[in-house]
DNA sequence: CGCGCGGTTGAAGAACCTCAATTCGGGTGG
DNA sequence: CCACCCGAATTGAGGTTCTTCAACCGCGCG
């Protein structure tokens, strides 16, 4: 692992709303997120953008450069940034040199191909507030295994416009779904911060 | 190719309704379609199939089968169906023993993983009259290209129960907008043959 | 002949959207 | 320091889409 962190070629710090990548951009840089959020999306044929992933501090931002020539998706800062960088072809050698390094990274990209089968599962099965109360789950869930939740609270810097467009629903109706969960005291929205109150309604809400 | 089909171990026939393989099974033979349809899908947490996609004469079964070592969704025939055998060691290690072969299925596996998320992103923004015709226009695609559409008819197995399970929605709702459709002279279906009738409109209605 | 599956139809309601107006809070220029 | 401004959140009203439940029809098959 150190020795992948001798391969970083610099730090990079971007402002919010800053683009990282273009769909269609070749790669040359891979990042990981160090701080700050960003959004995966791509854009419909009418030009709605739809959020396949939020990436998180210690999120690899552009994994799939390993094996793609250029970007499938449009990545895009939602809060200021600090990322660490590499230069896609030193990763790929350092990738290709054991074949376990480069067993275990094909198992992580099938791992999430295979895990975005199960996601259009859960999109299409389910209603906008499971839909949120997922959302939230997982964002906390994983934030939780990077030590950034504190007994139940963590950053959340996502706008209600970032949430309808992961979700496919309108920020009005995003903003009744939050609003509800928040009356029945199951999470708490101050400033930038979510807390959730009550994890088990949580959970029971989303399925 | 004709090297493949050297490493066929048979023929097997099913019948319609069979399971092929069950999500978690672990893969032993590959599979390409000769005759029939077949249903790829998982299931929700609440035990609803959600179809990701139909598979049709002349398409591969279980592609992935050289990468993974069990199966990730479940296969069912929709049809009876004939299948060409094949054991998935012959095939990787056919598929392994030149640069070229083996570079060529991995574009084709990539391929099928940024369509999955083109696929998602046009699902989630889209009505079920979008999605309808959709599907149709994508069905009646890949079953041209395989000579099997003549003067925009073609057999169409589907009962309305996969549309539902395949496009989110309900049979009653997919009843209705096939109805419209009907209603409209777009397409016209009889026995198990769906008419394109009105190709242009039906490209319209789509988007 | 009867049974059952699949398609069709109607009515009522839930989920979600659209449009539009209002509030709130943080940042900025004067 | 204050007035203003702008992006985001909130709220209301009204409409559309889709679901649910229920009944009925038609047809193939044992």
């Amino acid at each position: 692992m150190s020795e992948i962190l001798a391969l970083r070629t610099g730090v990079r710090v971007v402002a919010k709303k800053t683009v990282l990548f273009r769909e269609g951009d070749p790669f040359r840089d891979f990042y990981s997120v160090r701080e700050g959020w960003a959004a995966c999306y791509g854009l419909s044929e009418r030009g709605t953008p739809r959020i396949f992933d939020f990436i998180l501090p210690g999120d690899p931002v552009n994994l799939s450069s390993i094996r793609l020539e250029a970007s499938h998706s449009t990545m895009e800062a939602i809060t200021d940034m600090v990322l660490c960088a590499f230069r896609c072809s030193d990763l790929a050698r350092y990738m290709h040199e054991t074949e376990d390094r480069w067993r275990r990274l094909e198992n992580v990209l099938i791992g999430e191909f295979v895990a975005s089968k199960k996601k259009f599962i859960e999109w299409a099965t389910n209603s906008s507030m499971q839909r949120v109360a997922r959302l939230i789950l997982s964002l906390a869930k994983r934030l939780d295994e990077r030590g950034l939740v504190q007994n139940g609270s963590f950053q959340f810097p996502l706008r209600y416009r970032h949430i309808s467009d992961a979700l496919g629903m309108t920020q009005v109706h995003v903003n009744r779904v939050m609003a509800t969960l928040r009356n029945q005291g199951i999470i708490e929205l101050e400033k930038q911060i979510l807390h959730i109150r009550q994890h088990r309604e949580l959970v029971a809400v989303s399925k």
